[in-house]
DNA sequence: CTGAAAGCGCTAACAC
DNA sequence: GTGTTAGCGCTTTCAG
């Protein structure tokens, strides 16, 4: 392994200025810089990660926390924020926080070994100069050794209190789906939510669901408790949901909006296997924009979850870059667009 | 930041000991270790990983190399790697390989920008440990350049000259599939293969669709090249050419081979859109134990994938040990078993 | 614009 | 079993 001062010795001058040169500071005269630069690249010198972080206090390299590796959003959103940090030249460690197993609010997140060791021995080891959290929700308490540590913390869809934040406004993108419903004459909907369980986490079911029920207040429509149904965000779990609400003939909505476009799918898949046609006997809308959607003909709200990750990792650069002293903005409200296909259209009665 | 001088202090012991008993070191009496882990949480001392990583040489970090964030497949190796990885108390740094971007055999490898950039700035920059390449292909001077900075390195699934590979064996696979079809009293069997793009990088396709031939080979059937066609691994690529495949009625085949689960889905609902049954028309089986595949009902090869993760880590982690000093066997055959579901049947002139 | 030198925080010989 | 000490390889004042 070629050490700087090999590159020092080659070039000619010191290894100051063989640092200098290589990490592009102004300071260097361009013949010198071309110098080292042929000097370097002849030697096939690479600087040492750890000795240089050590040096500078920098590690180019940020922490990304996801609570699933194996779910379609989340591995949208990893893209696109791995992407944005590689091209910015940085690494990215990744994270998995199983938010299935605990988290805050069970009373268990204080003991749970897994997580106290992903906080203890991973965040705060100095490894990265930053972290992006994908709707995770940490306590107050794990927020501040988060802060105390002065990283710079970028979330993304979860509600981190003082934290800059990226998300759709799910109450929103809730009422945007129902309403398109309504607008085409439903009046009987269903809607398949998140489980308790993921919701803990994060809250998505229930802002999700509030939306639902406000664009159904909205249209004088009376909730119909029977038609709230709740699912855990896959595939298999929206095909059961979407099994037991269109299952009984005299009380089968005309339409359903699920969470998220895998348990649409599921629906989908459900109404098919009960003999109904989507959607001319049930119409189907789900959330996401997931790649799938379009090859389902799935009416959806597209939050674009690549982008997501992409401006994750740029907000966080911009904390990250010694310029531009702008802190982010604590909240950013993420943009989101209904896609209708073929899977919504007028109920039975109204064609 | 609290460093290690004050642990020592708090705890009346040198750094040298604090360094030893907080690495578990075995040369500290009992006493004198739980007086140093007791200030040191009380201090909240954390070590940093870089001065660690210089001092030592150890980063306890290992990368992952991988060809594609967002595909079922990759995922679950990424889960289950980074599973065993993080119990083992290694970070775990993902790379981004784009294949179908470039790859070796093209005469791009040595030019792409992107992929350069990855060996010289990540791979090379002493950040990691050891390495975990999964269905890559190398070229020789890549693998040369790793050899090279001296770290252990894995291969999943791919055919990577002089480094310890796991991977099924991917002609054995698909003669166990196409057999299954036989067995059943298939004769007129198709197969969606991988297209020559990814085929570049690890040859999946190629040795999938040969243990087809083999298969039918054995059982005397005579190869037909218009039941050959081939996808991209996705979903709707296989749908595509599922519907090519069916489409005509004259020459449609009674069972369907596809190179990965994904595709075979999409030839599930690409026979339904054709309102073919599935077994009763045509009967459809994939390679590699999907998440859905119970959900489709598909019959499958399952391949373990997340088992293929934690494995990969296993042995990589035996290579990083300083005992156990068995060097890992250049090739392991990894298990794979196929999973009789519903969407395989005899055809419908033998029932 | 460039060089000299002082660490960054820790680990690993080497002594005792 | 524990302390002393010399680096690990680089960045960054501080001079000039």
């Amino acid at each position: 392994m070629t050490r700087i001062q090999k590159v020092a010795e080659l070039a000619g001058v010191s290894t100051a200025t063989v640092s200098r040169a290589l990490a592009g500071k102004s300071t260097v005269s361009d013949s010198t810089r071309a110098r080292v630069v042929a000097a370097a690249k002849e030697l096939g010198y690479v600087v040492s990660a750890s000795a240089s972080s050590l040096a500078s206090g920098r590690t180019r390299n940020v922490g990304v926390v996801v609570p699933f590796l194996d779910r379609w959003f989340y591995s949208a959103v990893l893209k696109g924020a791995h992407g944005g940090l590689t091209d910015a030249g940085y690494d990215v460690t990744l994270y998995h926080l199983d938010t299935t197993e605990v988290g805050p609010g069970t009373g268990t997140e204080g003991t749970n070994p897994r997580r106290r060791r992903l906080f203890e021995e991973f965040l705060l080891r100095k490894r990265v100069d930053a972290l992006i959290a994908v709707t995770l929700e940490l306590s107050d308490e794990e927020l501040a050794e988060l802060h105390a540590v002065g990283k710079p913390l970028v979330g993304l869809g979860g509600p981190l209190a003082g934290v800059p934040t990226l998300s759709i406004d799910d109450v929103e993108v809730s009422r945007l789906a129902t309403e398109h419903l309504i607008s085409l004459g439903h009046r009987e909907i269903a809607h398949i939510g998140g489980d308790p369980v993921l919701d803990r986490d994060f809250h998505l079911g229930w802002r999700r669901r509030k939306g639902f029920e406000q664009a159904l207040e909205s249209a004088g429509i009376a909730l119909e408790p029977r038609l709230l149904n709740s699912a855990d965000f896959t595939v298999a779990g929206g095909y059961r949901s979407a099994k037991e609400l269109l299952g009984d003939p005299r009380t089968r909505p005309t339409a359903i909006f699920a969470g998220s476009d895998e348990m649409a799918m599921g629906a989908i898949m459900a109404a098919r296997d009960l003999g109904l046609r989507v959607p001319d006997d049930v119409s189907v809308i789900g959330i996401d924009g997931h790649d799938l959607a379009d090859f389902y003909e799935l009416t959806t709200v597209d939050q674009f979850a690549e982008e997501q990750g992409r401006l994750a990792a740029q907000t966080l650069l911009r904390e990250l870059s010694p310029d531009g002293e702008h802190p982010a903005p604590q909240n950013v409200a993420l943009p989101f667009k209904l896609i209708v296909r073929g899977s919504t259209a007028a109920p039975p009665d109204r064609r």
